[in-house]
DNA sequence: CTGAAAGCGCTAACAA
DNA sequence: TTGTTAGCGCTTTCAG
């Protein structure tokens, strides 16, 4: 019954004896007994608190990665504190908020493109990072083969005989829409379309990089307006591609007869309005992400690690072939 | 330059002058000095930090309401620790994760009933709680009016022209569910239609409470394998709404020309989708459900409060009446 | 294997 | 207005 000897009990101590251990346990489950997380964290220099900051928790692409992130949390010592943002600026914010006096063993910073003195801060703070769906070759990070999935998207889109591909991007700053429409135009050419940055529009900026329903609806309206008429869209992610296809049935088009829609993510309402999109593993990767976090906190010294996962196409409705043709067939509209 | 002076400086304390202060500001900038978070709470006795306790944070539902905890929480000081949990069961672990080490200083709980120990638990811990989206005399909360939910729903199916109603809903230990079906049920009565339990199919259970695009889903291909054929569903949820959409799709029924479907909460994507709906004040919910404990926290002995929201309709097109009837006229599909 | 004692970095009386 | 001092509840040498 010393003090000493409960610490170690409650930090599984190899020395203590079975007999003592069993008492301190009874007795402190007795009284219902726990130790004092600040005290511990004072005591040992380190908490058991990870940080995530999130731009924008709507996004439900965000609400699946979270997903694996908990889940994975979960067989851990650790909790989680999260940190949302709504803008870019709210970000360095949040994340300065989640660096801010030692609260956290480790941050996991979601899609955020690592701007002027943030590669410094995020070093100075001694906190280890892990970039999800972001990269930088200085810190561990997991993130999706964006171009290939314009690839895909396109190789897809002509596929089933569309010849007059448009593509709808959130923000060019965001890294991943720019590298989904490289490997767009990319495709399209090496298949002959004389494709250019006019097949190209960008969602408006604002509000969470132009991933939003609105700013999906506002693009392909003034696609439109353009007097262009594309007979498939790429949309750089399943929410935007919501709002576009609200635009389209506003403008009389039908989806997938007069045009097709493919968008990117596969959120979890995308299987229910058979909505064509390229898959990102997004459970993965939030459990990814908390695993390489561990893993680095248990040994600082290891190489910088960078996983990228391979989106893959989903076929649906939305981008459902003409009849008789039947190259998209592989997966069809669900069941 | 001494130790006491410089925690008054960054407790903002009044006896210390503006002369000093600006000095150890100044200093603590250029040092990038931040009071260690842990070493503050152990020696205040209490920390900076609220958990809220989820089910599922997939549910976007919990998305939206999120959004009002954290935007409020913003403003505050605090910062938020999240457990999500899947079921029930692991709800009890959570929230007894997020009760553990004093870590908090007090708890949200989402959409879960009291059961068993859980009021003593809560009490015992010291850590005052707010319900969100249920109900006990013991705490704070915040709710919406789910009976008159349910009325709502039955008047506007009625008005809209429906003879043959019926209801979806999620597990009938979901209280929020139940009082629906009691107002659903009781409007009926009231306009003649002679309603009882039969007009009610209720989702499997397990993961969620009911509260999943699957679960709508299979109630809703049961509830015609039963050979009924209502001209109306009033779904607890839009998000299993979806699903009961995919599955009239599949049964080869036009909504809303062979039947009409009328969910609740008004997802984000409902507006996409078309889908009529009896709008839950999410975000206000989160906010509100803040404000309330921070009141608690600075004012522990204030009496109980409980704030009941009122849904309100938002029709839609899935609940478009035949043309010529202007019942709905009210909202109809956005523009 | 167990106890004693010295902090961890801060706050909060209490003096000065 | 500022400094001194005694903890907050735990971990962790260091003895025993």
């Amino acid at each position: 019954v010393s003090i000493a000897t409960v610490s170690r009990v409650f930090n599984d101590s190899a020395r203590v004896s079975e007999k003592t251990r069993k008492k301190v346990l009874d007795v402190a489950m007795e009284l219902g007994y726990q130790p004092h997380a600040s005290a511990r964290s004072l005591a040992r220099r380190r908490t058991e608190i990870v940080s995530a900051v999130i731009p924008m928790i709507t996004n439900y692409f965000f609400a699946e990665v979270l997903r694996g992130v908990q889940d994975r949390m979960a067989e851990t010592d650790f909790d989680l504190l999260v940190f949302s943002a709504r803008t870019l600026d709210e970000v360095e914010i949040q994340l300065e908020r989640a660096l801010h006096r030692g609260r956290s063993a480790g941050v996991l910073l979601f899609s955020t493109p690592l701007m002027n003195g943030m590669v410094e801060r995020l070093s100075h703070s001694g906190q280890p990072v892990v970039l999800v769906d972001s990269f930088h070759p200085s810190f561990d990070s997991i993130s999706t083969d964006n171009r290939r999935g314009g690839e895909l998207a396109a190789e897809h889109l002509i596929g089933i005989g569309c010849v007059h591909p448009a593509m709808i991007m959130a923000s060019p700053d965001s890294r991943p829409a720019s590298d989904r429409r490289e490997g767009f135009l990319s495709a399209l050419q090496e298949a002959g379309i004389p494709a250019d940055d006019s097949f190209v529009i960008s969602s408006a900026e604002g509000m969470n990089h132009g991933y939003s329903e609105s700013s999906g609806y506002d693009a392909a309206k003034s696609l439109f307006a353009t007097g262009r008429t594309p007979d498939g869209i790429f949309v750089t992610s399943d929410i935007q591609a919501l709002g576009v296809m609200e635009a389209l049935r506003e403008l009389g088009l039908d989806v997938p007869g007069d045009i097709r829609v493919l968008g990117f993510d596969d959120i979890v309402v995308s299987k229910y309005i058979g909505l064509s999109t390229l898959r990102q593993p997004m459970y993965e990767m939030g459990s990814t992400a908390v695993q390489k976090l561990m893993d680095r906190l248990s040994s600082p010294d290891r190489p910088v690690s960078h996983t990228v996962f391979s989106p893959h196409l989903v076929a649906r409705h939305t981008s459902a072939a003409p009849a008789g043709d039947d190259t998209s067939v592989a997966a069809g509209r669900p069941a």
